[in-house]
DNA sequence: ACGGATATACCAACCGACCGGTATGTTTCA
DNA sequence: TGAAACATACCGGTCGGTTGGTATATCCGT
């Protein structure tokens, strides 16, 4: 029985596909509930060909993680927000774009790396290093536009923007606990809305000297 | 359903050996990863004294839950920040509590009912609600501080005080996960002050509606 | 240009261990 | 003595992982 092969490019495409279902099936089920045959049937593959790619669950587990912060990285950086001009416009328009993905179910617009590093993070140290790089990963990009708006308005703080980054995503993360617990988003969009308060009151308490500019 | 009269309660009944054992394996472990037999070997009891108690692994995990929910009431009813004055003290008095909690392994210190939701909210609606019980049950106990805060400081807020405290579990559960990301407690550490900081800025707000922000 | 050696990509069948759960007791105590 | 509180042995199914194989693509000496 010939079947269709292509497999001169780089990436196999049952590769490609598994990591895919990975990501679908994990934020669904969790990572210890995911068995093996489930991925292979939910990426249409044999187990032949799982363990062809990775040697062991736990490696696709690492690999998916590097897979999501692949494919969020490239997500995020081409965000419409990044157009705007003032570094702190950039900073809410990253906020206010994250409140438009929580959308539909909790599987869809949860983070999978957030969600694995929670279940993982005692058992499966390599999975955990490789969700805590795409977290922090993440959060760094945020670092240079806090660094830029701190600057622009001279406020000298105790908090870091790295501290800031992180604590972004704290909110996040805890927002996607909240959304899986009721399943409902109200929760969860209230809370980035007092993340929103929060940063607005930060960037308009100058610590230093009196300067007066538009909230926002 | 009620608890049945003990025989003999010689060093606790394996009932609540179990769910103790339940608390501390799914912290450190989850819930899918922990086997039955582990949760009875952590006991010290046998798989038949398991199923005598738990009708399912479900069951214990919605019996975890409510236990959870049960001792960890008790423990903040009992902490010291509850005999201040003040409502926005005791409100500051419960996150610094909070903060001194977070200490030693993240299994030690984290929420079980958090992260068994993000683990089994989809596979496990019956274990997902006993948790959301308990996480939204501990937030309502922040609302009348809150409110009572508000109102002596004649703040009108286009937030209500059920937003806020769940905002608070939120940061709380995300910094959780930042800690067992990184192995540390800093950043977890890092984004309670953020929150202490939001609650500071939000409390020393004009009470007038004349101000600003435009939260937008 | 061609055949063979080699490597990749995949598959179906299988394996021992362990899973949640049960059957059948034995002990403990009101 | 009866029921609740345990214990032991066991069961069918599923788990992560292995085995042995096939089909295709690429390299290479001739």
């Amino acid at each position: 029985m010939p079947r269709p092969a292509k497999h001169h490019p780089e990436r196999g495409d049952a590769r490609t596909r598994l990591l895919e279902a990975a990501r679908d099936v994990i934020r669904a089920k969790g990572f210890a509930a995911t068995s093996v045959d489930d991925l292979c049937k939910a990426a249409g593959v044999s187990k032949g060909a799982f363990f062809h790619h990775f040697e062991t669950k736990e490696a696709l587990g690492v690999a998916a993680a590097a897979y999501w912060a692949e494919t969020t990285s490239a997500f995020f950086a081409n965000a419409p927000y990044h157009r705007l001009d003032d570094p702190l416009d950039r900073l809410f328009g990253y906020v206010e774009f994250r409140k438009t993905i929580i959308d539909g179910d909790p599987a869809e617009f949860t983070c999978l790396v957030g969600t694995m590093t929670q279940e993982v993070y005692g058992s499966h140290p390599a999975i955990r290093d490789a969700c805590a790089a795409s977290i922090f990963g993440h959060a760094a990009t945020l670092e240079p536009d806090i660094a830029a708006a701190m600057a622009a308005r001279g406020i000298e703080a105790d908090w870091t923007p790295a501290s800031l980054a992180r604590h972004t995503q704290a909110v996040l993360q805890g927002a996607f606990i909240l959304a899986k617990a009721t399943g409902g988003r109200e929760d969860a969009l209230d809370s980035v809305d007092h993340l929103k308060r929060y940063l607005t009151l930060l960037f308009s308490q100058p610590r230093s000297k009196g300067n007066t500019h538009d909230g926002r």
